[in-house]
DNA sequence: TGACACATACCAACCGGTCGGTATGTTTTC
DNA sequence: GAAAACATACCGACCGGTTGGTATGTGTCA
């Protein structure tokens, strides 16, 4: 299909990206690597995207609908109680720790790291992956403290940060060591700790 | 003195290396840049590093030294209370964020991001550096597990680890966000979960 | 036919790394 | 004890290759 291919030019530079740039982060990523491993020509390339500054956020973007409509489509939300709720995105989490390293770790985690300063463009677009996806765990975290009642000196969205915080420090020890079950086992600390906030649910040993 | 300046060529080049992998990432830093920083020549750099990546694994190793003397001196060790030692790290590593981004976040932490894959020999120092600083917490947890006489489904190697995956993820959230208090909220809210692991500790609400 | 989607060819700046050379110790030898 | 032999620290011009980016096509579809 001719459709398909003209379409899908861009789409395979951004896919190409999010590969590589997991594997060795975009200051190591030229654009000659990308349009190779993308099947595609430099001009295609400067076509579609200004500069290589201008993939980043673009990929970040990318990232952020992609990624969203594997979390928003996922069946956690369909569990009642808003504490497991909650747990169940957690668990999530745990189950895409799945494949090499770099096959689950996050683009917009590795690229801030390298963009915070030099690159204010790149480091907003990772900004609004980050923190926008944080958002959508904030409203179950409200609703579990109202079920519990409870009047915590926390916030809602603080500790949706920290799921983030434990996600991404749990990929940065999983790429030390090359093992992934290191990060299940953060993760399994951030379900104990999200259990131990609400005191009257049922807790496990 | 002609001898002070003989040693210091080396350590200047590290010191930069400090700041501008921090701030930039170390592929996004080039060697001219570093030497230029550190008030060296490119013939000093590369009698002193036999290439870049050597740089990097002495980078890393710099690290460990440096920050291992500063908390290694820490006046937290003092502390009795098994449970409020682990306490007092925390409090320490909070009221080390101070000042700019790049002055208070983990060259490790940053670097393994972009070496894990393409670079071993980069990945085992920053391996060696995150592991081998858990490991100095370890112990205190053990002690503080044995205290309170619990029998506990994690270990104490993977709440050490755990610390240090919180640490490493609020990093990237101020990074992300440019605001370091965001950083300070995640390592509340690991504060708050240590806290709740040993139960019958005295609990602030 | 003209706008869009790509391809080819090319460029100047910059990259990590090498090179021959110098200045200043330090050790060995007589 | 002083000259010869060697070692260490450093210099900066230079190299081939790669970088992000550009200029100029060519084909294709509405």
């Amino acid at each position: 299909m001719t459709t398909t291919k003209r379409v899908s030019a861009r789409t395979k530079i951004l896919d190409a990206t999010l590969a590589l740039v997991r594997q060795q982060g975009f200051a190591a990523t030229s654009v000659d690597e990308l349009c190779k491993a993308a099947g595609v020509t430099k001009g295609a390339f400067f076509h579609h995207f200004d500069s290589k500054e201008a993939l980043g956020v673009a990929a970040a973007d990318y990232w952020s609908e992609t990624t969203g409509e594997v979390f928003a489509a996922a069946p956690y939300h369909a569990i009642e109680d808003p504490v497991e709720r909650i747990l169940g995105y957690v668990s999530l989490r745990k189950a895409l720790l799945d494949g090499e390293t770099a096959e689950y770790t996050c683009l917009v985690g590795t690229m801030v790291q390298e963009a915070f300063s030099s690159n204010p463009a790149i480091r907003d677009a990772c900004k609004t992956s980050i923190f926008g996806h944080a958002e959508t765990l904030e409203q179950d975290i409200q609703q579990a403290i109202d079920t519990h009642h409870l009047k915590p000196d926390w916030t809602a969205r603080s500790l949706a940060l920290h799921t983030q915080a434990v996600l991404q420090g749990a990929f940065i020890l999983a790429k030390a060591s090359g093992d992934r079950s290191v990060a299940a086992e953060m993760v399994d600390h951030l379900a104990r700790y999200i259990r131990s906030l609400f005191p009257k649910h049922k807790q496990e040993t």
